[in-house]
DNA sequence: AATGAATGAGGATTCATTCAT
DNA sequence: GATGAATGAATCCTCATTCAT
């Protein structure tokens, strides 16, 4: 037989309010990682499916799908945002964090390059919100007259292009090499643990 | 029943088989438009409408939404190679096609950052093959030792980047700023014009 | 926009999960009935209209449209193994319940007649699958030496040309005419009641 | 490239009105193979194309899909009455032309067994007809108080039926057994050739 | 008389979102 | 608070049929 769902009745229990926290969790990092499997386009059934709940569970943390992916950017931009902050913070040592989620999360790509064009993410104003952001917490830490100082963002943009590109190597090694022919040196390619 | 049937008869006119290169023209025009506007996802009957033509006509050019596609992107990658090979050729003038269509193309720009995890244009394979030409078009009009020799569709990718992203300005200044920053001088941006 | 979008929010009411296993019999019934009357190829939407449910309910419960016409089949058979393995059954008796089916079940005998070349239910394996169940659900109750034991499928495929040929009378009369011509007593021909 | 057909202006050239006659034999002919391969849902177009005529000229010759299957049979038919009236026919010989096309047409096969169920072919009025010039040519040639007489276009049907069933063996030794199993002796399995 | 392009209705299928339990 | 079934709009794609050439 190839049929579908049965309602057995057999419910996974209901881990109670407990659970909710852990759940909103869950469903960031299985979107993050559906997104980098598949795409911002991936359904989001499969999001809940790999985060190990339900569809409605999804629902009731995010209104709708543009929401997930504004959830996974935002722990993009806070990890950038607390590299920045942190106590001995170089421009190197944040570019690298930056770069690490440039090469990792497609739905951080995927919100740089939204221009409106894309039917997904209407935001462009969010987009330009969370981008401000970024660039906030970098120029904090870039000395005066850095020579991206001006094109900061342009900068970001054009690596992340890079990694996307089509040229061979992995993510990581065609950022760096993005960052090189910009002149810019960066430090470790690594997320923040804070 | 599962005949087709038409409803009352009242047909908008069978242009005929003349309109048939007209046909796949508008369509590749059309195609371009709506990518443009909404994305490599806009729906093919959009297209279509677009185009002026029933659904079956786009079929019967395209046999599915890559080959779509493809088809912009080829004429795309022609002009390039078109305007590298034309008489007279310089850096400066190619790189100013090449950047008009990284500026007009959503398209173009879809290609050039497939990576296989959009579902959409599975065909990484084919995106490096009119990556390549795009690099063989460029390098063939550049000075032996030019400072991108190395890093051709890097560097192309980082434009592209730069188009997509968040930064202000109209495509076209992003692209410029953004081959400003890689050291390089673009000619007027334009299509190509046999 | 990809969005799906519910036109006004005027929903025809979600009976819930409750409601999951009559759908499922509901859409097995409604198959039943619109193969009967407009054959294999009919729309699924009709068998999903029919049953009163969406055609994603469908789906939910059947992958594809050949799932659906062997759920439908899977019963029939079901019913002639009961009425084998059940207390006191006869030759006759069982064969009563077949040719009920044959009568019945458009579905029953479009499998039966399933050789590969309809595009439709490609599932020649399955066909033989079913077909051998049947068989050894008769053979088990027909006594040593009884003149069909060697081509008892084939005298079932017969008795189902019967049924659906152009020739008058009922499709019951004409079932009990063909097993008639084959020298077979029948018992009534009627479902099985377990 | 993907693409499909390009109006490149290079007509095949119209063979004028002689071909007329051969166009509508290839399409006959066509029928009759694309039906034996994949049965009588299969596009028309493939019919056109493997008469390697145009669709227009079939729809010039047929009015609708129907009449195709309906020329296919009356091909089929034909020969039968062809058989029975020829000198020196014998019953087994009779049905063995008869068998012969049981065993080849699926469309014969789709008619015998088109009880308006199934929506290919709504005409069962047609069907009848057809059933009838069958039966008129072979009770002509078959002796007073044959075995069969009385339910001749039943035994066919049963025939029939045997021929698309499951079980194992060649259409052709289905068909045999099947007379077999109705007492019926059967001449060499042959089209007829008048 | 032949060709094959154009048309568009219709059927399959997917998934965002709601909601009974 | 969680579950996952139900809903149906929207998109893809196929093909019967028409008709300009």
């Amino acid at each position: 037989m190839t049929e579908h769902a049965t309602s057995d009745g057999q419910r996974p229990a209901n881990r109670g309010p407990r659970a909710a926290a852990g759940n909103r969790a869950a469903l960031v990092t299985a979107a993050r990682e559906i997104y980098a499997a598949h795409g911002l386009d991936a359904p989001l059934s499969a999001i809940a499916r790999r985060a190990g709940v339900g569809q409605g569970v999804l629902y009731r943390h995010f209104p709708d799908r543009d929401a997930v992916a504004a959830a996974v950017l935002e722990e993009n931009v806070r990890q950038i945002e607390r590299a920045a902050a942190a106590e001995g913070a170089t421009p190197g040592g944040v570019l690298g964090v930056l770069t690490w989620h440039l090469a990792q999360s497609a739905a951080f790509i995927g919100l740089l390059h939204a221009d409106g064009t894309s039917g997904r993410f209407s935001a462009h104003a969010y987009a330009r919100d969370l981008s401000e952001r970024v660039e906030r917490a970098l120029r904090g830490c870039l000395p005066d007259g850095h020579r991206l100082t001006d094109d900061l963002m342009l900068a970001v943009a054009m690596v992340s292009g890079a990694v996307t590109g089509p040229t061979p190597g992995t993510r990581e090694h065609r950022a760096l090499a993005a960052w090189r022919l910009l002149g810019v040196t960066v430090g470790p390619v690594r997320p923040f643990e804070g």
